[in-house]
Parts: structure tokens; C-alpha cells; sequence
DNA sequence: CTAATAATGTTAGCAGCGTAAACATAGTAT
DNA sequence: ATACTATGTTTACGCTGCTAACATTATTAG
């Protein structure tokens, strides 16, 4: 038995919707920040009812969970492209790339960068969330590893995890819409780091 | 012309109700996290009803925005006492115990010090919150002028912005939860800085 | 090829949310 | 005493995440 629905020019399978969800969300999530960003909006973007989505993802959390993944893969493919961009040059400079670079996926992607840092998102209920994260770092590792040779474990786990939580908080801090014309201390200080980042960060890990 | 309602113990009007909803706010905010915190249930810990909450605060963001606004000042307070217990102690060491300070209210008062670092609240459209941010910011000024003096205003501004945002990816990275049986990368790192929190510190800021 | 089954969509409906409007009561100033 | 203001309640609207029941299509077994 046929109804109208047979009709209509959209099919009653969409094929891919899956895939039409996930990337409607990371638009989005990017456009208006994850807490403004319902599950039926998305579902509508699609031209899907409200529930359908229901049949990919368990939760509007575990959706979120797989945009949030996708930033980090993004974020790794950043640090990785910046590092491999000139073999010619130095691994230090090569470094100081990819610090440029995760800064630059902070402050372009912010809303999106917000949701990957999000208490909201459990990484340990997503495994593969918490994949793509050490994924990031690891990337870390392995060009620290190249610019300290012979460096012990310890001191290499310190200057990972310094650089990581620097850039973190960098971004966090360059992002304060702070009106430059309070004068704030902390805005001054943006500003300092801002007009000389890679000598900040030079001095900042004793390179 | 008396209803019924002159027979309750509850009085119609409550007195202290705007500081009890804080109250309420923060405790709630502390036990569930600012996104799984209903301003219905804050009105009903208070016993009250749904929208009384409407006559102290302009919208649910601004209760919030309170709650981050002490939760700055416990921060602040807690720094300054860090650094002012023992005058006896060296600059140096007042900053680590400071540092130190600041760690413990991150992860003590995780929740909280969530949601002061969450975008959903424009510090630029609560003044007294940006103000309060700032003081805290402000103690970690004055103590490195202390141990640095005479030290130039770009290098005060890149020290305070180098340790600022080292602290606040600290506090983030070490609330990771994760499986230490995983032995990822971040997590071995983190149990180096875990181990000795102080050195790490002073490595990274050279003192 | 057909029939059962699984996958993927829809519709209807629940309880909870933030918030506005209209109203009730209490405290305060003229 | 009376008006005004502050602070509470009730009701209601539209939105949300999610479940249950049902419809349609794709896949697989006999």
C-alpha cells in the first residue's frame, strides 16, 4: 500500500542522514555555541523530524560527543600539517608552528574548541572522544621528542604538559572580550603576549 | 480582606529570599554543575514559587553570573591568604603557596570554577563579575612585582599571563579522569607534575 | 521469489525548562 | 488613611530532550 509520501521528492530513507546530522551540528555548534543548539534544530536543518536522530545517536550528549571529536581530529590535522608544512626548517621553528597553529584553531573554531573543553561531554563514557584527544596531544610528544634527543621521560612529561596547558589557558585568555579601554592588567597583558607570540613562547618553555 | 494563606508558617514575603537563592545556587551549582541546574529548582529549595526568582535577578544568567562573581572572590580570597599566612617566607615562596592555592580551589570547587570559566556568561554585561575576575588577577600582579622588582612592565605582563594561563590548563588537565591503567601519554605526564607540583612551577616560571 | 526481520523514518505525547503577564499581598512614604 | 512600591503567586506559552507506538523501506533466510 502507497501513500502520498510516495510523493514526495524527498525519500522516506535519507541515505545519509547520519552524516547530514553530524556535520549540521558542527555548523551549528560553531555558529551559536553548544549550549544554544538543540537536537530538533538539527533534525530540522536536515529536514528530518525531530526524533529521527534518535535512530543514530542515543543521546543529543553522545551527538555532541562526535562533534567534539571531530574538533580534535580537526586540531590534529592543524598541528600536523603545520609541523610537516617545511621539513627544511628547524624542529624548533617547526614547534613554534604548530603552538601558532593550535592557537589559531582556538581562536578560529572558539565555539567549537569550547564544546571539546566542555565539562558537559564525559570523555571517558567516549572512548573514541578521548582517542581523538590524546591524538592532539601525542602530536606534541612527538615534536618535543625531535627537539629534545636524549631527554628523560620526566622532563619530556613536564614540558608537555607546560606547553599544554599554556596554549589551553592562552586561548582561554585571548579570547576575553575585555574593552581594552578599562585598562584592565590582564588585557595589558594580552596585549603584550599578542604582539610577540612566538618570543612569549620561546621564553615561556626555555627554548 | 485575609486568605487562607495568613494560616501558613510561611510568611509571603521571605525576608533574605535574593541571598538564600544564591545560597541555593551555589550549592547546587558545586553538587550538579551550572548545566544541570534548573532556576525551578533553586526556587523550590527555597520554597518558593517557580518565578519569585524574576524579582532579584533579570533572567537566570544573572543569578549565575553572581554565583561566578563569588566564586571569584573566594578564589581571591583564598590567594591573598596563601599569600599573606606566613609574612616570615620568602616572596618566592608565598607565590608557590599561592600557586598552590589556586590549584586547590580548582579542583576543590571544580564545578564552580567551571562555570567562571564558562563562555555562557558575558563577563562584559556583568561588570561587578569582570571586576571580581580582576581581582583575583590583581593579587597575582602585586605578588610578582614583589619578587620581581624592578622588573619591566612587558616582562611583568608576559610573567602574569604565563602563569595565569599555566594555572587555569593545570586545573584543566588535571581533572582529567582518566584510566591511569590506560597509560596515556597525558596521564603520565600529569602524574609527574602531580608528584611535584612546586618544582614544576619554578622550572616553568624560572625562579 | 517470497516472507520474515532489521533498519530507519514519522507522529503523538510526556515532563521539565526559562520566562512573561496578570494578579495578590505586604511594607513604606505621603 | 491612602497611594505607591516591593515582593510574592498563578497561569500560561513555546521550547526542549526523550519515549512509545507506528509506518516504511532495506536486507536476509528459506
Amino acid at each position: 500500500m502507497y501513500s502520498l509520501s510516495t510523493l514526495k521528492i524527498m525519500k522516506y530513507h535519507h541515505g545519509n542522514l547520519k552524516e547530514e546530522l553530524i556535520s549540521s551540528a558542527c555548523t551549528i555548534c560553531e555558529a551559536n555555541g553548544h549550549d544554544h543548539m538543540s537536537l530538533r534544530s538539527i533534525a530540522k536543518e536536515a529536514n528530518v523530524s525531530q526524533t529521527a536522530p534518535y535512530r543514530h545517536f542515543k543521546t543529543k550528549e553522545s551527538l555532541l560527543a562526535e562533534v567534539s571529536r571531530r574538533g580534535f581530529e580537526d586540531l590534529t590535522d592543524k598541528m600536523r600539517l603545520a609541523i610537516n608544512k617545511e621539513n627544511s626548517k628547524s624542529a624548533k621553528d617547526r614547534f613554534l608552528e604548530m603552538g601558532l597553529a593550535y592557537l589559531e584553531f582556538g581562536l578560529e573554531k572558539r565555539k567549537t574548541y569550547d564544546l571539546m573543553h566542555s565539562p558537559i561531554i564525559d570523555k571517558v563514557e567516549f572512548p573514541e572522544l578521548l582517542n581523538a584527544a590524546q591524538g592532539a596531544f601525542d602530536e606534541l610528544v612527538q615534536i618535543l621528542t625531535e627537539l629534545f634527543p636524549g631527554i628523560s621521560e620526566d622532563d619530556l612529561g613536564k614540558k608537555c604538559i607546560k606547553f599544554w596547558a599554556m596554549m589551553h589557558g592562552l586561548v582561554g585568555l585571548l579570547d576575553m572580550k575585555i574593552d581594552p579601554d578599562i585598562g584592565s592588567n590582564a588585557a595589558d597583558a594580552m596585549s603584550i603576549v599578542k604582539k610577540d607570540f612566538r618570543s612569549f613562547l620561546v621564553d615561556s618553555l626555555e627554548l
